[in-house]
DNA sequence: CGCCTACTGATAGTCATTCTCAAACTCAGC
DNA sequence: GCTGAGTTTGAGAATGACTATCAGTAGGCG
């Protein structure tokens, strides 16, 4: 049976308190400059519970894991900017239906998908204008 | 300036050859298996060089980076069987629109996007109706 | 042929993530 | 409010993909 500890209400509050997509050591850090005695490993299980139970999505960059708190219970994909990390959710039935019609027309079944826009918000894109950015 | 060594040549075949996406240390115990002393480095650095040059694609799973000999010079997305590895290299207008769309109304700009589609391949889904699959 | 320099590869290092397991904790049952 | 069985935690070790190092190798141009 799954029990209700501290630690998993921690992580879940400082994943509602973030912006964007966090890394797993990135909200470790966080609760640790909290205060919070909370140790890695079990950072990277809630983490893991709150993505398998829909309480929060996940993408992988550069080979690490990030999380976001979601809307639950709605598929849906991001919007990122790749500057300051601030995302839009959005839905589009198009694309499932593309998606399923797509594997469904090459024989596939049980599909899945990955589906995620990276770019840069009004903000960074005004900041990258004047030059502030040295990407 | 880039020289030819018949290793980048034997990463650029053995890519080729496979049906797939593979990881770099796939490849590498594929090249070993024939007989080549190729070092695992240099299996990186070459996909990591025939990524960037266009040459190849990639894409990350599980933490790890997987690569296939694509079709050159166009942009296209995937279809991949989870369980073989089996890839259609499909296109679509309507979601390259929509990626750009979705982000300009948004105000993002420099829009990039990941999209892939897994599945189980025709052959896959007998192989699982008849209960050979573990997964 | 001979030099310059990019390339190679065995190995050590890095780093995100997972594993281990003893100790701490949760909670149903009393 | 206690108890005890079973779950969860966490510090450190282990894993595994990938990168850095650097001495030795070998393209390629003259
Ligand atoms: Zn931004
Ligand atoms: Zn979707
Ligand atoms: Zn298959
Ligand atoms: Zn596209």
């Amino acid at each position: 049976m799954k029990r209700n500890t501290w630690q998993r209400e921690a992580v879940r509050e400082a994943l509602d308190a973030s912006e964007g997509f966090v890394s797993a050591q990135t909200l470790h850090d966080r609760l640790k400059h909290t205060g919070s005695q909370i140790g890695l490993a079990t950072v990277y299980r809630a983490l893991a519970d709150l993505a398998s139970g829909g309480d929060a999505d996940s993408l992988q960059q550069d080979g690490e894991s990030l999380y976001r708190a979601c809307t639950p219970g709605s598929h849906h994909h991001h919007l990122i900017c790749r500057n300051c990390g601030l995302t839009v959710e959005i839905e589009a039935d198009a694309v499932e239906q593309w998606a399923h019609s797509v594997a469904a027309e090459h024989g596939f079944t049980e599909a899945h998908h990955v589906v995620d826009v990276f770019g840069l918000c009004a903000a960074c894109t005004a900041k990258a204008a004047a030059g502030e950015l040295r990407d």
